[in-house]
DNA sequence: TTGAAAGCGCTAACAT
DNA sequence: ATGTTAGCGCTTTCAA
């Protein structure tokens, strides 16, 4: 493959006999043009396979058309649906969206931040809170539209897309506790820089002080979305003298990873012990027995950050954040303590 | 929030008392500047917040540090693996992935190449062989340098990054005769568009016309992604008069669609039938009974071809395709016939 | 309705 | 080692 020259509006102008900025015309604003020229110019964009470059564009009008997220990782089905839905309303308003991974590492979330906004990022969709000063500083010195999405603040100092990740995992906690179990464990990933995770956390905590008599055990594992090391944790918490009648895991992806070494070790979920999830993901409905979990309405969320973006971008700049309901998802894996 | 003007490397120059060439420099080849100049230059970049605005970097080096890719859905655990190792190497070289879907729709496909293109996309990845001829027209035309994974062909047209799902399909259904199996029944997805399953569907059929006394029967589900669809087509199935002894799915969702409303149904798989499946994703595992079908190397094929694009953005333009070997993963699912 | 020309922010060749 | 300057491809006044 050779080093190749494209074709630019000048070779498109050259060939239709027009000038430049008809061409450009035709690209933006084709009511302004003749329908005989706007033939001519599409025959010659045809012929050449031109397309505008980007770059010339973006420097001359300084608007790039594009909008970023920066997300933990794509191979996880919690961020997927959601970033979707985000994408297909950029779509259909004729913004692309960059898309780059973190790796739940906050440097590299600042430094994919900044290429993005290099790159013309006219918004950003950001997961979660817990970013180091230097990046929201960063995000306010350029004064950069973003939305914190899979999370909810009730201050105003950023656009909320998200949910009440402490309401509710008590409120799971809370469907728990009246069912009889009062022997808790939890399997949690790491709540460092996982504000989602922390404050789930804390939700249990929360409805687990207020019940007389309960009593809560922690398990963290090292990862968020490795069921092999969920299964571990809940080999451990097995080992216990006392066991625990129900282990809640901080998300989907770690209760699927329990249940599968319940099945492993010859005890039955749930008569043995109960175990819930959250996020609510396709396999919760596919793992045997089906998973009790806290449904988050993820498409929604990911078209309603959409939607605010691109309001704001229209210069609606007085938009508020959105608090998305969740529901307790009531399945197989979680039984009336005996 | 206001318009705002973003700094330049003009403000950088003033702010460091030095040439934009030098700010440039800076950025670009450090070991070209003394440490001292370094420093000035570093301390107002921070202090502005300055991020180098892509279109003048790109415009002026004809280099965009990009590269796009254009699958039919991130919302698919059959892509996200392969394209976040596909990420992951990319980022390794400083290289920014600008990811879009196309619901695998063709025409979408080509627009988002175009944009993928005037963005300054320097490769594309894209899935399969299927899309129509004005496609490869233009990406001869404009010369772009693309890698076609997730399938393979022999030709040399053009760069595969795949496997040989023909190849594989048959494999598996030679294992499945092998086992006893001769009345065998298919449910797969549309074909059109989508040579993947095409390739698996013809692998089948070939093992199967090579097999004195077997059978088939094909059931087209409108979805290669649904899992109720397939489950439809299952019980479609069921109600034949004499039932397939086996039922082979085009793919890891299909059968799990299939398995769950077997259950649903109170059909013991597979002591009353077997059930495969194609892709060997996380779920694969996860269902119940484990699933028995091909194991696609996602991530070797996403690293691979981002390998690829990076010698040829190298200089390097003698590249070959990489052929990706499969292997049949024997679970639960599938059961001898008795 | 169309054209001429300036200028967006940056890099790279050349000059010092 | 650093500075000067032309020009990348496009849009957008302004003029005709």
């Amino acid at each position: 493959m050779t080093i190749h020259s494209n074709p630019t509006v000048d070779d498109v102008a050259k060939l239709a006999g027009v000038s430049t900025a008809t061409v450009s015309r035709c690209l933006n604003n084709p009511e302004k043009v003749l329908v005989a020229t706007r033939k001519k110019v599409q025959v010659a964009v045809d012929e050449l396979g031109y397309t505008p470059n980007f770059g010339g564009r973006y420097l001359a009008s300084n608007r790039s058309r594009t909008m970023g997220a920066v997300i933990p990782t794509i191979e996880n089905a919690i961020f997927a649906r959601g970033i979707q839905a985000f994408q297909e309303v950029l779509a259909n308003s004729g913004i692309t969206l960059l898309i780059s991974t973190s790796g739940y590492d906050p440097q590299l979330e600042f430094e994919n931040i900044q290429a993005l906004v290099s790159q013309g990022a006219e918004g950003l969709l950001l997961i979660g809170t817990a970013r180091p000063k230097k990046t929201y500083e960063f995000l306010k010195l350029r004064n950069i539209p973003h939305i914190i999405a899979w999370n909810h603040r009730r201050n105003r100092e950023h656009l909320y897309v998200g949910f009440d990740n402490h309401f509710a995992m008590r409120e799971l906690t809370n469907t728990v506790l009246n069912m009889g179990h009062y022997r808790i464990a939890i399997i949690a990933g790491p709540t460092v820089n996982n504000d989602r995770i922390a404050d789930r956390l804390s939700g249990a905590q929360d409805a687990i002080k207020k019940a007389t008599g309960a009593s809560l055990i922690i398990k963290f594992s090292h990862s968020n979305s490795s069921p092999i090391l969920a299964g571990q944790a809940f080999e451990e918490l097995m080992a216990l003298e006392i066991r625990p009648t129900v282990i809640m895991c901080s998300n989907d992806a770690l209760a699927v990873g329990a249940i599968m070494r319940a099945r492993d070790m010859g005890i039955n979920v749930p008569d043995d012990i109960s175990i819930t999830g959250f996020d609510d993901i396709d396999v919760a409905e596919i793992v045997t027995p089906s998973l009790t979990t806290v449904h988050v309405p993820h498409r929604r969320m990911g078209q309603a950050a959409a939607e605010l973006l691109l309001s704001i971008r229209a210069g609606k700049t007085d938009q508020k954040s959105i608090k998305l309901e969740t529901r307790v998802v009531l399945r197989h894996s979680l039984q009336t303590k005996k």
